[in-house]
This record gives C-alpha cells, structure tokens and sequence, in this order.
DNA sequence: TGAATTCGTACTGCAGGAGTCCTATATTCC
DNA sequence: GGAATATAGGACTCCTGCAGTACGAATTCA
C-alpha cells in the first residue's frame, strides 16, 4: 500500500547524501555502497539523479566517482523528493491536471505537507542524526512485500 | 515513483470523510460516490475499512449505508493514514524488521513525519478547506499514469 | 414470504513504478 | 595503445495500487 511513505529511493538518497557531507573527496558508487550497506544496483541510479540535479559532480574512469557540492543547508526535503520522482511543484492549485476532484480538505492537506517538506533542510535531518537524541516515538511503515519491509 | 505522496486511497478517504463531517445521516457508498464523484468500487472498500477502523457505522439492506460516528477533530493524519495501509506504529525506531540500516538521518527525518502526521488532524483539513483560504503555493504530484494524475 | 436494496467478500485484470541487470562510453594508468 | 575502472543509459522483470465485476448475506418493506 504506502498511502504515505518515503520509498528507498528518498531513504538511500538521504543515507548516501548524508554520508558525503561529512566525509571529502571522490567516492564511487561501488565503495559508497560498501560503506553504507546500501545495494549497488539502486544507489547507482540515485547517484546519478542527484548528479543530474547539480548536488554531485561526476568523474568517470579510474578513481572517478561522485562528490557533494551543494550545501545540505540549502536544500529542502522538498527538493529531494522531488528530485528522485516525477514531481513537480506547482504554483497554484487549480489547475486541471487534476483527475478527480481536488476537493478544499485535499488542497488544505496539500498546503500543509508542502509547508512541512519546505521547511526541512537536509542538513537538519544529518544534525539531529549526529546528536542522536533519538527517544522511541517514530513511525515504522511495514509493506507487504517481504524484501521491501522498511518504508522510510 | 511516488517517494512520498497521499495515494488516491487516502484522498478518497479524506473527501468521504470530510463530506459526511458535513452531512448528517446515513449515506449508501453508491450515494455517496455520485455525490463527490469518487470511483464507486474503490470508494466502497475504503468506506469498509473506515468501519472497521470504527470510524463510521454501517447498516445493511434498503436504505442502509454509512454514518459517522467519530469526531474528526480526534483522529489524527496519522491514524488515517495508518488506518488504510499495512502501516504500524512502531514504538521504537531501532527494531530489527528494516531490511536496510536505519541510519540517523533516517531516524530523525521518521520523528519529523512522525510529528507532523500526528500533529494534524482531519478537523483541521476540513475547517481549512471551508475557509477557501488557498492562495497559491501547493504541491501536485504528477503520476505518469493518464488517470492517475494527483498523488495528493 | 418475496422483492428490492445495500453491505461484505472474493476474484480478476491492467498499468505504472520500484528495483535489477546489461551494455556502451569515458577516463586513468601501465 | 590496451587493460582496468567507473559512470551513463537503456531494457527488463516483478510487484502492487487501482479499478471493475460478480455473487452472497443481511435488512427493509410491501
């Protein structure tokens, strides 16, 4: 189901995202994944989004790989989901694209997710992780899909 | 992709819930797909699991449908949301059912949607969406699916 | 009692997306 | 120049959300 998640996709991005601010220099895909445990295949693809979205610079060949270069203070959760999808922000919500109905409680609860991604930096999400200040509370997503269990 | 977003289930939910908060009386799930143009089968089998969430009451035979029967000002985004989906709520983020390393990035950006999904509350879509207080500045989430278009 | 209505449940099909894999291209080092 | 390495980009498979349909069970009303 996932009515509300953040995928892997989003996960792995802040992972490897959060990864490459605080350590320099070149990291291929393949050793990022070693480090990080996240599998190859798919962080590949990520990499290559957030290089496509200007935050990583690309270098091929030998010793090539990726490297941060954008300020994870400047960007929004926002950004990066909507970087990772077929997302895009939209100025006014009344446009037509939409199938069924945009009914005044969807558009409120639109405005409101949207306030909430805006405001989370991702640099805010690697700090509060580095203080570990982290009580019991949190949310787990369980999907049915045996190999697939944690939604974000 | 869809790396975050309220799935159509969710949207339904909150327009039939947001309707009958509106309307007293009892309401055939035929009724009230005409009503808010919802699609009629998938609308029935929300309504299904909002009763047995106890949210509504249902009545077979002539003239039987569904009642609401709680108020929206208790349930939280949270409790919707977890209502419709294999979704748990998980007491402590460091289980052992993440497939993937729940790293502290990722803990922390669980406790933000955490707060946030439990912070508002269906009341809160509904009174807001009456207001019409909806200047520009929303998200829409575009699904390559032709039909599908409005993810939340 | 029987017909009409409505929920409850099961089954099916389709489309799109998540995730994987394979090949092409670019770069470095010997 | 050739081998090794790493990104770039596509093609492919599988899963699941969405939707439709059909039948059975419960209830009302004539």
């Amino acid at each position: 189901m996932a009515t509300l998640s953040f995928c892997r996709t989003t996960d792995y991005a802040l992972i490897a995202l959060a990864f490459l601010s605080e350590r320099d220099g070149v990291w291929s895909s393949q050793k990022l994944a070693g480090e990080t445990g996240l599998p190859a295949s798919l962080l590949a693809k990520i990499l290559k989004s957030l290089q496509q979205q200007g935050w990583l610079v690309s270098t091929r060949g030998v010793n090539g790989g990726y490297r941060l270069t954008v300020d994870l203070n400047t960007v929004s959760l926002l950004q990066l989901v909507t970087a990772l999808e077929a997302v895009e922000p939209c100025t006014c919500p009344d446009d037509k694209t939409d199938e069924y109905p945009s009914s005044p409680p969807l558009v409120a609860l639109k405005r409101r997710l949207h306030k909430f991604l805006t405001e989370v930096k991702l640099s805010d999400l690697v700090l509060a992780g580095r203080r570990i200040d982290v009580p019991c509370g949190s949310v787990r997503f369980t999907a049915k899909r045996a190999a697939t269990v944690s939604k974000f």
